[in-house]
DNA sequence: CCCATGAATGAATGACCATTCATTTGTTGC
DNA sequence: GCAACAAATGAATGGTCATTCATTCATGGG
């Protein structure tokens, strides 16, 4: 019999290595978002997610690893959901495209407040760190390209006589970004509610044939 | 005679106070902005400065205090310039006020490398929260307040059937982190000027009586 | 010219924290 | 049951870095 959760109350002392890692990636995240990249300290992690000191250079190598791949972790969820959007081709038109990306980018999986503090986070720090730069995908050049593709090809099949695919992307991808970013800061001031209106509002302006300003 | 400068080589050991702070707030700047928050070291930031290791303590009372009166150089340097023109009642028209925001928001002094990295690392860092909202004022309830009456004076002189002040004031506020945040983590993929026609853009689209989408 | 004053220095201190590894404890095959 | 193994633990270690403060040095008044 492979290890299997005990049935009762016992400890579970040993679980397989995955479980672990992702036992301690969900305790960085929430240590990121309450204390700051400079605030995660090893027992606090570790502590955090009811478990030992020396249990996370166990499965990560050292901190640094942990937090990298708490970062890819993150990184790779959003990269993951924007690309099937995206790439996929089951949307009856792209307009119901455009309305899918809109409705992933600020849904409540997206938005958690721990994600973001873990983006965020890094980006602070990424100019400095070539390997925060190689990660976080999001603002990079493919998703970009993706973004723009698709305002293209939402320009082609009507008529937007001084629309420009390239500027209208580079628009939304920064808006989103501080969007998320005021989100973050002062929730109250900038409800995820509002900031979803804020967005549709601009893609509404420059697609009004696509979108509507309103849900 | 007061302590002024002295006219030859001989070094100056000696020196006021406001010169001495200024000299490590902007070697602060330089050390946020080339390795992040959290590789800001006193030992870095007074071998930048020039000065002895013990002097940031003398000046400040601690590197915590020397990080936050940093914070408030920036912030407060953008503000009076944000104040400046929206309080400002020398303009000719409300046109011309929207446009001396656009120009003011992506100028060189204000998009400075080292700024904004000061700027968006203490954003990324969720410890400093509650200071930080002290501090920063740009995403504060009056920036955004005085934004919004700009917006809605312009709305009232002209006939904009759907404009919304309140929610194009949050697009521009949000637009305007986030372009600057992407410029700052990549400026080969978004140089200033890019972010610049970009931001003009969104004016010219809410407000195309007031504003046009080129230079 | 010589103190008195206070700015500036940097070696020494000690706090904090990542990492290690000897030990403990659960698990598995027999 | 009982080795043999593997996972987990946390006390101990050592490195890094903020902070202190005794000492050095310029400056200006007498």
């Amino acid at each position: 019999m492979t290890s299997i959760n005990k049935k009762n109350g016992a400890k579970l002392r040993a679980q397989p290595k995955e479980v672990r890692k992702d036992q301690l990636i969900r305790a960085t995240m929430k240590c990121i978002s309450r204390t700051g990249l400079s605030g995660v300290i090893m027992a606090r992690v570790t502590t955090e997610a009811g478990l030992s000191l020396g249990i996370a250079n166990l499965h990560f190598k050292s901190k640094e690893l942990l937090l990298l791949e708490t970062l890819e972790f993150v990184t790779a969820e959003y990269t993951r959901g924007q690309r099937a959007i995206l790439n996929g081709d089951s949307y009856p038109s792209v307009a119901a495209k455009l309305e899918a990306l809109l409705e992933f980018d600020f849904s409540t999986s997206v938005t958690d407040k721990n994600k973001m503090a873990v983006w965020f986070a890094f980006l602070g720090e990424a100019k400095s760190r070539p390997t925060y730069q190689r990660i976080c995908s999001r603002q990079d050049s493919v998703s970009e390209g993706l973004v723009t593709s698709l305002f293209q090809a939402i320009i082609d099949e009507a008529t937007y006589p001084q629309a420009n695919a390239e500027l209208t992307a580079a628009g939304y991808i920064a808006l989103v970004d501080g969007l998320w970013l005021n989100t973050l800061a002062a929730p109250r001031r900038l409800p995820r509610k509002k900031g979803h209106r804020v967005a549709r509002q601009y893609l509404a302006s420059a697609f009004p044939q696509h979108i509507s300003p309103e849900l």
